[in-house]
DNA sequence: TTAATTTTTAATCATTTGTTTAATTTTTTT
DNA sequence: AAAAAAATTAAACAAATGATTAAAAATTAA
């Protein structure tokens, strides 16, 4: 008789239990192809798992994308995150910061900005208000930085929201468009992360120039 | 006995013929929720028509699903394709016309960034291909002004898919990235619209500055 | 060791979903 | 007006999918 044997996709890693073979599958597939396209066998089989125990252990596919959801954005603002509030360093420190936080994240996880983007824009309401990110960030010293340097005269009266739609227009865009911007360039995907690393010292310098640009 | 009426979602469009009717509720759902999330039934719904129809006049729902991915493509790359050929127009003048009507556009269709480029991601080979952006854009008269500018010493030497990555970064993130900004900012749509449109300004005179910042 | 508890499994359920079918209605052609 | 072709409909199908169940196996407590 043959048993028929449901092994896992690829490797599982070792020494996990049960939980967090789940949670690790689960974090690998939402992240990579978002909630709906991702079914609860593909997960049960990338873990190595019995289908019933994503249930058991999590109650729903929605209770367990939750968690995954909440993670990677959690991930993604963080680099930001660690660096708004150092009082020890300038303006300038915490734009190379930020820039250079995120390409090294995005080169690791690509797939994070379009999840999260994406996600965020099919529930705009369910995900975004526990963050706060509204209040951290408006009460941050990197904002009274970016205030006091404009009352000084040293950077133009811009919204600050101009100032972080540019520095993550600038970083995280090119990984968003990515699969458009390899095809545009004719680049091999280890070319295109060779251009992603130029930028960490190209955007600062950008954002400095955007930062005193004459625009009225 | 009463009868069960599949009535249209709402408003179908007054003289359109079937066709139509199933192309236009089609690009509405698809690029809102993108192929997966949409549904045949939700479809058929919105058109106000018999779902056998669906199958009847596209054969399948990736059929039809391939119809409106090719017209968002063409849609969203037009706004640059208009451009960059223009023989009469400066290398200034093109950054202020492509981010012009990016942002014109994506005012009156903010889901067709996120669609895109979700997903071209999901299917990297499949659509990207037909467009031969690659050949169009590295030949077009706007390269060979960018590549005129940088051996005049007009503009630094740097590669020109770094331009193209910072015009879309600039133009394009804001609308992708609307949810979490309009967040961060507090801003109500309307307003997070008003911002939009300051940039039509201030993003060609950001651009200009990038062109010209010493990145070494 | 035995009993109780927890974990795992295969099978099954109820919906959902893309597609097809066969019959009916409408339109076009003769 | 009759016949042929095209469009529309309700019903149904098969596969996929999220979730549950009841039994078996493994672990822990007594």
């Amino acid at each position: 008789m043959i048993k028929k044997i449901t092994k896992p996709a690829k490797v599982v890693k070792k020494d996990l239990n049960t939980e967090e073979k789940i949670i690790s599958a689960a974090r690998k597939l939402f992240t990579q192809h978002g909630f709906v396209a991702t079914k609860t066998r593909d997960i049960a089989k990338e873990a190595g798992i019995n289908l019933a125990l994503l249930n058991y252990y999590f109650r729903s596919k929605e209770k367990l994308f939750d968690i995954i959801m909440a993670e990677n954005m959690i991930n993604f603002i963080q680099s930001i995150g660690v660096v708004i509030n150092d009082k020890n360093s300038s303006l300038e420190d915490k734009i190379y910061a930020i820039t250079n936080n995120y390409i090294d994240l995005l080169i690791k996880q690509p797939d994070l900005p379009l999840f999260v983007l994406s996600e965020l824009s099919r529930h705009p309401d369910k995900f975004i208000q526990k963050l706060k990110v509204n209040e951290v960030l408006s009460q941050s010293y990197l904002i009274k930085q970016y205030n006091g340097a404009v009352l000084s005269g040293k950077i133009k009266d811009v919204h600050p929201i101009h100032f972080i739609a540019n520095i993550l227009g600038l970083t995280v865009f090119p990984f968003v468009g990515a699969p458009m911007l390899k095809n545009i360039s004719g680049f091999s995907n280890d070319a295109y992360i060779e251009l992603m690393l130029e930028r960490k010292n190209m955007i600062p310098a950008w954002m400095k120039s955007i930062l005193i640009a004459d625009v009225i």
